[in-house]
DNA sequence: AAGCCAGACAACCGCTTCGAT
DNA sequence: GATCGAAGCGGTTGTCTGGCT
């Protein structure tokens, strides 16, 4: 059997709208408002499908919508939410005012997926293409880069998922709390009562606080801190002794001065990969303590670095890699980064400290985006 | 001038998610 | 908890337009 149309069809018109039909949904919305987009059409006297006229409405006749040329501004973040999101569209036109996720898309179909690919971005995992065809070359390190990043991706999307269940969880306590509010996880104010808002943001947003922990971690450089990696056990060790190899201290998640709180996941036994959640506050010796946030969802990746990721040096290098392999992605024709004027440079090890300082900048700006994003957003 | 082609963008399709019952 | 309809979402297609031969 097959799926039943959303609508009927027949007799219904399809293609490109007229100014007259335009006008017509124009002047029904505003008037009553879209309601049920089913019944719109035939309210409206319109020969269209409801979805048909929902999208007309969303991407083109609402009054709030932007149109004409993406500024350099937008671009940045367009290209910077992809590297972070994916093709998550709707998520990034939240973050781009009266953008509709339809034009962002096909802004980035038209224009800037292929300006990366020219600048020998490859668009999908923001990572410089070295060769034609990423492993071509026969390293098996290109293929890596992109299998880790893959499973990054997975990873963090998993998490998020995750991370928006336990977010709704927490938006929509006890009825007794709620007392008068909608099913809606937007707190609704009643007639005697003003039910306070969240004080808190979603904690999907501290994916990214994490984030700017791990990168200003990785990308703080001081010389004078120069260290012998002792482990390649794990992610976290194998980060740190990156970063003291190539010149970085250890204010990374690892020793830090960070306490550790109740639910805080933990790693006690670094040997074993053995994590935990906290009971309470600060019940791991200071040294074996591995601090990451609980509420989002690195620590769901380092969970999964126990049998797959990062579990040699090599790896954790990809990771420095990614990083400054996402930054170069500027605006296309608005190029800044050094390491994208001269290829391989930082891939090299060779200038890490101008890098890495883009680089936090980098996530700093993404932070900058999320801040600055409404609260509502369905991502942060 | 006509035909071809590629780029740009609007619109559609089908799957997923959400919310009400 | 199951079901169903509505809405949301992202991939894909269709159409228009301008440039080139």
């Amino acid at each position: 059997m097959g799926r039943s149309p959303c609508c009927e069809k027949v007799g219904l018109k399809k293609g490109p709208w007229t100014p007259e039909e335009d006008q017509k949904l124009l002047a029904y919305i505003e008037e009553h408002g879209h309601g049920s987009w089913r019944a719109l059409p035939a309210k409206a006297g319109l020969q269209r499908c409801g979805k048909s006229c929902r999208l007309r409405w969303i991407n083109y006749l609402r009054p709030d919508i932007k149109r004409g040329k993406f500024s350099l501004q937008e671009e940045q973040t367009i290209i910077q939410l992809h590297a972070l999101l994916g093709n998550r569209w709707s998520a990034i036109a939240t973050h781009l005012p009266k953008r509709t996720d339809n034009e962002i898309k096909n802004y980035w179909n038209t224009h800037l997926k292929k300006r990366l690919t020219k600048m020998g971005i490859d668009p999908v995992t923001h990572k410089p293409k070295t060769d034609a065809l990423g492993s071509a070359s026969g390293n098996p390190r290109d293929a890596a880069n992109l299998s880790h990043m893959a499973q990054w991706e997975s990873a963090r999307l998993e998490a998020e998922a995750r991370l928006v269940r336990e977010s709704k969880l927490i938006s929509n306590p006890p009825q007794n709390q709620l007392a008068g509010a909608s099913s809606s996880s937007v707190p609704q104010l009643t007639n005697n009562a003003v039910v306070a808002a969240p004080a808190t943001r979603p904690q999907c947003l501290d994916v990214l606080k994490a984030w700017q922990g791990v990168v200003t971690g990785l990308f703080t450089f001081n010389s004078d801190n120069l260290q012998s990696p002792t482990s390649t056990l794990n992610f976290m060790e194998n980060t740190l002794a990156i970063s003291s190899v190539n010149g970085f201290n250890d204010n990374f998640l690892g020793n830090s001065s960070i306490p550790c709180e109740a639910g805080d996941i933990v790693k006690v036994d670094s040997s074993a990969n053995e994590w935990k959640c906290l009971e309470k506050s600060n019940q791991i010796p200071e040294l074996n303590r591995e601090r990451l946030d609980n509420s989002m969802g690195l620590h769901e990746m380092a969970y999964s670095s126990e049998g797959a990721w990062f579990q040699d040096s090599y790896r954790a290098e990809n990771m420095m890699e990614c990083y400054s392999d996402i930054m170069v992605c500027d605006s296309g024709d608005h190029l800044q980064s050094s390491s994208m004027a001269a290829p391989g440079q930082n891939l090299n090890g060779t200038n890490y400290a101008s890098t890495f300082e883009e680089n936090k900048n980098y996530w700093n700006t993404i932070l900058n985006l999320v801040n600055a994003s409404p609260s509502d957003s369905p991502v942060f």
